[in-house]
DNA sequence: TGAAAATTACACTTTTAAGTGTATTGTATT
DNA sequence: AATACAATACACTTAAAAGTGTAATTTTCA
């Protein structure tokens, strides 16, 4: 066992029903040593500085204090807990703020106990887990912004290929003629036919673009 | 059931091993009907199109036409065929791409049979599924990104950064110049030092540093 | 306030790349 | 067999960048 005999969790949730359900769930797990609760964010902190706790299991909509807040002061406070968070919220933002905060896991509150069971090993593995759910909306999101396709319309050649990464790698026309065996000119000729077929003026912006498109 | 009786499938990998597997794991199943086998994207997608086909599981490295190109090619033509990505390469632009180019699901090459069939269920369910492995990857680098410059030892300058982003955008040292009111001379002295500090020995090389430490 | 760093600027030479055009050979694809 | 493309190679001109050195302001910060 890579870690103690039992794991000692925490349970913080406003819903009495949330927190009843994952105690069932939970207590009779070989695994699962010491179940404690926590009604907010508040008493989440306090008993996660207080009691013998490996993990803590909580929501991100808590009264008194907010799942943010309380993962942060107790991740400061004793950074070897694990924090998983369970939300119905799937926004890109929380979950990236959450995660900026400590948090180790992020699963939705609709999976399933085996689900639940992968985060904790995870988690206590030193392993990070976001459920498939929470992930998708964030692709989707991610999509829209900041990606580039190389397309069939302009893509380089074998060759060309070969002699961009040189060029990257700061080698000269006569450097990369010598390491291929080839003549200057025409390291010289596929350099200006990669300039002309993705449409750009000079070196620069072929490695931004060659750079841009993880061809390098 | 919400969609027809079996689910014919199509398997799409260069590696005969891969494909073996996957029919062996596959083939056994209830829902699923008949697998038909693609060793490369060209193949792929005249099969998608000729054969009576509901979902193609399909590797994006292939040669003759990769993954990315085999995808919009038969998300093109029949978009009701559910594709389901299975990779080594976790990168997150690779994953977002795959998306965009129409891509039902991802997952990882190494994942179970249990993963894969899940993602089968959710994909003919009109939903996607990105495995926890590949979005966690993600998550690491999203980390990276907005951690990022911190080294003081070869900082560039505010003015040096503005100007190497002109630089990778094509510019030319007199472009430069006027853009931001200066002699070439002056540009020209920045683009040197820049070179110095960082030792590398040419625009090319400081371009590519530029990208790596996500500078542009 | 004084030192260090950043920003600005120039001269001069050599090397490299860009722009334009042509052309041969091999290799797939149709 | 014809076509298209990749890969090879060259001539010639102009533009740009690299290499080396110097130096005056201005800003920053210890």
């Amino acid at each position: 066992m890579p870690y103690e005999i039992t794991i000692d969790l925490l349970i913080a949730d406003d819903h009495q029903l949330i927190t009843d359900g994952l105690y069932q769930i939970l207590q009779g797990e070989k695994l699962v040593g010491t179940i404690h609760t926590a009604k907010n964010g508040r008493e989440a902190v306090d008993k996660a500085l207080a009691e013998n706790i490996d993990c803590i299991i909580m929501d991100i909509n808590m009264p008194e204090l907010n799942g943010l807040e309380a993962a942060k002061l107790i991740k400061k406070e004793k950074p070897q807990i694990k924090i998983i968070v369970v939300s119905m919220l799937c926004e890109p933002s929380v979950v990236s703020k959450m995660l900026k905060a400590g948090a180790d896991a992020f699963i939705n509150k609709d999976t399933g106990k085996a689900e639940l069971l992968k985060a904790i090993d995870k988690v206590m593995h030193n392993e990070t887990y976001i459920s498939p759910e929470i992930s998708n909306n964030l692709f989707r999101h991610l999509n829209d912004n900041n990606v580039k396709i190389a397309d069939h319309e302009n893509h380089l050649t074998k060759r060309e290929l070969e002699i961009i990464r040189l060029i990257a790698d700061g080698l000269t026309n006569n450097e990369i003629a010598a390491r291929l065996f080839l003549s200057n000119v025409t390291v010289n000729t596929h350099r200006k036919n990669m300039l002309a077929k993705l449409q750009l003026k000079n070196t620069a912006s072929l490695v931004k673009y060659a750079a841009e498109n993880k061809l390098l």
